[in-house]
DNA sequence: TTAACCAGATTCCTATACGATTTCGCTGAG
DNA sequence: CTCAGCGAAATCGTATAGGAATCTGGTTAA
């Protein structure tokens, strides 16, 4: 069944997907060959898309010693990833906060009633979860009307490393709570209730998949002294 | 002259080069089997350089039309790299500037004596200032202690960007000046003086950047009202 | 003059081929 | 039983080949 075109997209969707599906389980070698095979191309376009992901930090290269998938999150990296979360999207979400048609709250209702949707209908509620994540978070990004926090915060994939960590059972409620609280105060144009919003909403979430390092946990140290405001 | 070996290294950093130096024109088509030829190796992995840096932002896809230089940054797009830069910067200033053995005020120390003996001698000054600035950023980031936030950083590749922008005749004392008063904030491990330097040192070489737009500028908004401290 | 169209050539994109390096399993000595 | 050494198999990394799409220049019709 030759397909004409496109393989190279194809080939990272397919790729990125078994990573997230774990099908392709942590730390593990990517054999090229086994996987061009099962995707039913040749070795060079699944070359090219690992180029692409190693930049995703999705696999990781040993010179001569080929690709592995990157290994789980451990708890300092983590910690990296939400203080990183930390310190954009709080920003963006006080950005989003204005009175103007780039104000993203219809978009996000709009999500959030889809999403309510899908969470009495499913039954494996993980991959809906993280898609709806992805999406209103990433709505946020854009309507800050920064293209480079959006693309930065987009290459962290950090709903793709935490996906990983997702324990079976998730409760969509809380996340929506969450998630409804910050479209309100975007809705309402309130910036400063935007993003202390966001921010709760970001420190919960560690705190959630920090479960899942259960003991060795440290949770963020609370705000210090005030810092200047720097930008807009 | 066979390498034996390390090709896709070696290309991405000739290829880097090259946009770099302008040797490939910003926006211009790059033609694959031209710059194989012009390597000494051949399509597959100028290929695969290609995917790499078009996750770095370096080149743009257009589906069966092949890649192209990005083009220049033009005035929002100059200003949301800054932007960026100024959420994330300060901060590692902020971080940096700690009484431990992370503490980075020794290499920041070498590497200002070294470029300040390189000014004295070199002619061309851009190359070597870049550098520089680029080495002596990464330096504050990579002891901030956050590698997301370094990497994210890393990937904006602002020191790339702009050096295309930069005139010919730069004035290296000027930016030594300011490092220099960052470098003595996070030696003496005052955040907030380290905070502020950094600040100041952005906003400083945005405006001198931002000369090459002359007549459409209008400055980065002044700082509103204080914005709580997040994290650490 | 302008716009549309159509061959020729170029370029992209995937597939296949092949040497170089690494990994794996076996043998045999300590 | 453990471990070093060696040969075969597997895998990587680059080169080359060929079909498919796109670009170029010239011609014709309105």
């Amino acid at each position: 069944m030759p397909r004409g075109k496109a393989a190279v997209s194809d080939v990272y969707s397919a790729m990125r997907a078994s990573i997230l599906e774990g099908d392709l389980a942590p730390g593990a070698r990517i054999n090229i060959d086994a996987v061009a095979r099962s995707l039913g191309v040749s070795q060079t376009p699944v070359r090219e898309v690992l180029q692409r992901l190693e930049g995703d930090n999705l696999v990781v290269y040993n010179p001569g010693r080929g690709y592995s998938t990157t290994p789980l999150l451990d708890l300092p990296e983590l910690r990296s990833l939400f203080e990183f979360r930390l310190l954009v999207e709080p920003w963006a979400a006080r950005a989003a906060a204005v009175d103007r048609l780039a104000n993203p709250a219809p978009a996000l209702k709009k999500e959030l009633e889809a999403f309510r949707d899908v969470m009495e209908s499913s039954g494996d509620l993980r991959q809906d979860l993280v898609a709806h994540d992805t999406r209103f978070h990433d709505t946020i990004l854009a309507a800050s009307g920064n293209p480079v926090v959006r693309h930065a915060f987009a290459q962290t994939h950090c709903h793709l490393h935490t996906f990983r960590l997702y324990p079976a059972d998730v409760d969509g409620a809380i996340t929506v709570a969450e998630h409804t609280a910050v479209r309100e105060a975007i809705e309402a144009c309130d910036p400063e209730q935007a993003e202390a919003a966001m921010t709760t909403h970001i420190r919960n979430s560690f705190d959630r998949f920090a479960k899942a390092f259960e003991g060795e946990l440290a949770p963020l140290e609370d705000s210090g002294p005030p810092r200047k405001r720097i930008i807009t």
